[in-house]
RNA sequence: GGAGGGGUGCCCGAGCGGCUAAAGGGGGCGGACUGUAAAUCCGCUGGCGUGCGCCUACGUUGGUUCGAAUCCAACCCCCUCCA
């Protein structure tokens, strides 16, 4: 009934949780390119994995010929969402803030193709229209669309109000300025559709209604489901903290290892999400039973770090873990620390090492992992917690230290 | 402005003068089982040197005491009711 490729595909592949008018999203886009947006603010100078369906459903629009815009949130992240969040961030300085736009940028780079060209994605910044507002001419044209009681109403606001935290004024007026972003997108880019998680979806509709009441503009709104883990939990969270989309904040070893580690029942829903595999290839790999799920996995994994870091990454990625965890190969290349040759060639206790290494939090924690048998040197288990490592142990150039049975780490003299 | 309640480890939450690095749960890590999965079971979960300790920690700063997360004072923040 949407009759329209790009919204057929985004609903088979899971991106569509709510939309405004499908209906009258699927004829707008039947007629001719859409431009959309997504706005990103600037809290992290890198982005996760938790913002990986935005980018996605923009590559997905992007191949169905239509207008990605990315919006950074020069502006709105001096204010703070409150949406979803049961109590208010810090404020951020502007250097951070700038910082962070920088870092974010690069994360686009790879997912989606930026240029002049009709469906060519671009980005722009909130703080160009935001900044120079005036307070009371915005209070008199934009404040006067929204009503306080209305605004109670939205679950940003109620989940504040109802835990009894305290929702600032600065936060409140989040929404008012979002709502300003789709209307001077519109007015400035064409933009008619803005995507968002289904945590916007407030944020998304009061932009709408703004756009409709001042300029008498039908604009329409789609938010993506919340993706969570089959088993309940967060996706995207592990020990060391979010799923980075940066080499620098994770690299493409850890990257790749993340999505071998899906959970059966998630493979075919993150196929869908995060590869741009052909549905029906997807199907047959979701199908696999038992351990014969893991080829999935491995091309889940390959894929999602190919687009991510490109292919020639994702591969040496795909061959170091096959040698460090089919072959048991201890010169596989897994990331590796450099140790000075004289510390070696004197011997270092191993729990130092591991700590060194970013396997253990600290020493202590090290030797807590020693005592527990989770600690294994050339894949030996290390029985004494006072074990010391020297240059005898090399192996090819180089130690290799495991912690559990997936987290290694090669040690190098250097 | 007044009255009352509260701020505990990554999170939630007990403790209310010594036996408290602080119950319990969650999360996390390790082990067993597996398929580098889930579920389940077991162990660990402040730091530094180590089996004898030292340091840091219960909003902040002082005080009482041989001894405080626990008592007192001031201050900061949050919540409830009143003005």
């Amino acid at each position: 009934m949407t009759a329209n490729a790009f919204l057929e595909e985004a609903t088979e592949r899971g991106f569509v949780f709510q939309c405004t008018d499908i209906a009258a999203l699927g004829a707008a886009m039947r007629a001719g390119p859409v431009t959309a947006y997504i706005g990103f603010d600037c809290t992290a100078d890198s982005l996760h994995v938790g913002s990986l369906v935005q980018i996605m459903i923009l590559r997905l629009l992007q191949k169905h010929g239509h207008k990605p815009v990315v919006l950074f949130g020069g502006g709105t992240t001096r204010i703070g969402d409150p949406s979803g969040k049961d109590e208010a961030r810090q404020l951020l300085t502007d250097e951070t803030i700038a910082a962070n736009m920088a870092g974010i940028r690069r994360c686009f780079v790879p997912f989606l193709r930026f240029g002049d060209g009709p469906s060519d994605a671009m980005q722009t910044n909130n703080a160009d229209w935001l900044d120079t507002l005036g307070y009371i001419p915005l209070l008199r044209e934009v404040g006067v669309h929204f009503t306080i009681n209305r605004m109670l109403g939205f679950d940003s606001v109620k989940l504040r109000l109802d835990r009894e935290q305290p929702l600032t004024f600065l936060e409140f007026n989040y929404m008012i300025l979002q709502s300003y972003d789709f209307r001077e997108l519109n007015r400035r880019h064409g933009v008619t559709l803005q995507i968002g998680g289904s945590d916007q979806w407030g944020n998304i509709v009061a932009g709408m209604e703004l756009t409709r009441r001042t300029d008498a503009k039908t604009v329409y709104g789609l938010t993506t489901p919340l993706i969570v883990t089959a088993s309940g939990g967060k996706m995207g969270k592990t020990a060391q903290g979010a799923i980075w989309l940066t080499q620098d904040r994770m690299s493409a070893y850890d990257y790749w290892q993340f999505w071998r580690n899906t959970e059966d029942a998630d493979v075919g829903r993150f196929l869908r999400l995060f590869t741009d595999l052909p549905l029906t290839e997807i199907v047959r790999l979701e199908a696999l039973q038992g351990a014969g799920i893991n080829e999935a996995k491995k091309i889940l994994a390959t894929e999602a770090t190919s687009l991510a870091h490109g292919a020639e990454q994702a591969a040496l990625c795909a061959e170091t873990a096959r040698r460090a965890f089919e072959d048991h190969d201890a010169a596989a290349d897994l990331p590796a620390i450099a140790v000075p040759a004289a510390d070696l060639d004197a011997g270092i206790p191993a729990f130092r090492l591991f700590a060194l290494a970013g396997l253990a939090a600290s020493n202590a924690d090290a030797r807590r992992l020693i005592r527990g048998g989770g600690a294994k040197v050339n894949d030996v288990a290390i029985a004494e917690e006072g074990f010391v490592i020297a240059a005898g142990l090399l192996r090819d150039g180089a130690v290799k230290l495991s912690a559990g049975r997936k987290q290694h780490r090669l040690v190098r003299p250097g």
